[in-house]
DNA sequence: TATGAATGAGTATTCATTCAT
DNA sequence: AATGAATGAATACTCATTCAT
């Protein structure tokens, strides 16, 4: 790699250079990586992750399946890979669109509605339905922090709705659960293309969580 | 079993013969079938469903593999069967403890309780946790009636308390697929013999369900 | 197992009974499982172990692949088990054939002679032939061990001649190994069906081993 | 390679031109394949042919898989190559060592020692213990061939020492097959670096060989 | 000369299911 | 009612090899 000489840019709108850039080569990489997590995240929802057969993937790909195993070691990973994708975009939320400044019930509902909405897409959706036994012990432990990290978001937003008198006084951990119950119940019930809009379900579980049933729902 | 003839009664009280009546045979053959459902209902929700291998079941029971082919056509036929049990639970909540004279807000806050019990119990967790995918497409509708069942009579439920003023107007699908996935939930976070019994875990995510994580919870 | 009742031996002469009793059973399935030990051993033998298919050793004894996994859990315990007859061959030897009673050198000529023709048969040659490194590491002692039990005897056997004075000082360890390899290479060179037959041959590397190649071989 | 058009020869002395001269590439590419070639028969000595994947070859010599197809075709040649180096260097022996004046006896008895020792080093070990049957059946001849190489040199040398007397009349054949064992057999348990040389260990072999175990040797 | 990427061909192993007894 | 034995069908994964660059 490093025995490459850098390589002035191919000059654009002339003619594409065959020749690719390290730094295209890195992006191809990552690129096809992502598809192949695109394509597999889409299946393993819609299949079930033991249904879905490396040929499912590498099909939809147009590739062999071997050539799935340049891009990860296993089929296991590439089900973590897909969780973390789905992580990372939480992670990202909470960098660039939590307001801390706001109320907790305000920050709550507004990542209660983001998250409905994630979990209405493939990778959200990996997040939630896939079990802990349908991978090998050594990996049980990465799902399972994984979700725990969601759980703990809808929890700190709780405890600082109670502290700041947004939110009634409860068990934020038992809330928690409720909250990620309702809404990661979308990715099994919520079908996109049909009346509701992921958006509209989100936000209409959101409302129904945070006024409650009993009372008339205000929207 | 028609190669069977039918014999008389044995004389009861002198001595207990060793051969049984056929009523003991089909009541042995009841239980026994049983047995097998509640050892498959375990392992299928602790290990998965296809983590679950026929001889994890037989070895629990102590009996060999092909003899759960007498009581069973199919390990999905158990898993089926699983998921009846636990209908045949709700029809019975609605048959014995539903009381249609009370108020819908009332009658839906008691079922609640009941199925949030019921999901952290083997027979439950069955129903929520199996996908449908777990099985051939053959088998699948099956499963996938079986939920509707619990969403129809959130429904009734809801639609009841709309009606009778005692639950605030709302889209009563989308109220019945958040109860379902609130409660639900329970049957992954429950942990039996922790500090939350299952009671409490059911009515305090039916609370929160109920008044909204907005409002002080009253308990 | 417990719960067959004992049946009477089949009325032998008349007609043979078409069901077996559990002693036949047992003796089936152990007749089975050395069935498959020789056809695989001869195959790893003339094909070498990584070569051997287990399809190789199924066609030869016209069952399915799966079938030997009724009596294997692996391919490689198939080649312990190879291993093992021979070591339980040569175990059996000095239980049954050898002579405490005669000096070192006469006993070690024999037992040379007779681990140099069972280098010529299967299960012989799988010992010698097979390397450590065709197993995986968990297994690799095993093999390791078998081998070494070749080697103490010998060596026994050795210091036992120089002890009685039959056999002319020298360093036992080397003198095991030095009668272990060319015995064993009897394995690579020995055709059956040749002119020279394996206890001939065997006698003649025995006879230089013991006598030297330096002065003339008495027979 | 044809498209190379040649180059004179750099101005030396002045400067080291960065660019190479036909004859350095040549170098270059030789050097280059033995190290290769060194790295794969430290391998398949001790891991075994099969076990060694070409990317243990290139990983231990820090270039990419595909580049070694640059010096060889396959993985077969390579091992077909190491073979031949240890063919080369019994050439070598016999041409530069070999002192035909020599009695038979002590002819052989200093190429047995030579031959011990070379046991202990990588090709010397690959000539031995890689079986016929780890290669394909085009090139098993290649193998065996090679085998046959040394047998001949063993049994030549026998023959001379019969026919001059210093050697005891005995089956040249059987004879030959009975040193290449024993001493082959080093390539097995002696271990660079233990209380005893690769020297000491050939010396010893071929003195128990020569003099024979039941006769006191002279050490 | 060397590499990143891709592939074809292969194979041990698993497991639900069946069947003769 | 139960079992030992056997099977069919399936699938993840490996690796030597190739090829465009």
């Amino acid at each position: 790699m490093s025995k490459l000489r850098a390589r002035p840019a191919p000059v654009k709108g002339d003619f594409a250079s065959p020749f690719k850039t390290r730094a295209q080569r890195a992006n191809d990489h990552a690129d096809k990586r992502l598809a192949v997590l695109r394509a597999a995240a889409e299946l393993f929802v819609t299949q079930g992750f033991h249904s879905t057969k490396l040929t499912d993937v590498s099909d939809r790909l147009q590739i062999t399946k071997p050539a799935i195993y340049y891009y990860f070691e296993s089929k296991e990973e590439i089900l973590i890979a897909c969780t973390q994708v789905a992580l990372e975009s939480t992670d990202r939320y909470f960098k660039e669109q939590d307001d801390p400044t706001l109320r907790g019930r305000e920050r709550l509902e507004r990542f209660m509605v983001w998250f409905g909405v994630s979990m209405t897409e493939p990778f959200g959706k990996c997040l939630v339905r896939v079990a802990e036994h349908d991978v090998a012990e050594a990996t049980q432990a990465q799902l399972i922090a994984g979700k725990r990290v969601i759980y703990r978001r809808l929890r700190l937003l709780i405890e600082a709705g109670i502290a700041d008198g947004s939110i009634g006084k409860c068990d934020a951990t038992v809330g928690a659960f409720t909250i990620a119950g309702a809404l990661g119940w979308l990715s099994h019930w919520h079908r996109a293309g049909g009346k509701l809009s992921a958006e509209a379900a989100a936000s209409q579980v959101t409302a129904l969580l945070l006024n409650g049933l009993g009372a008339p729902t205000k929207r």
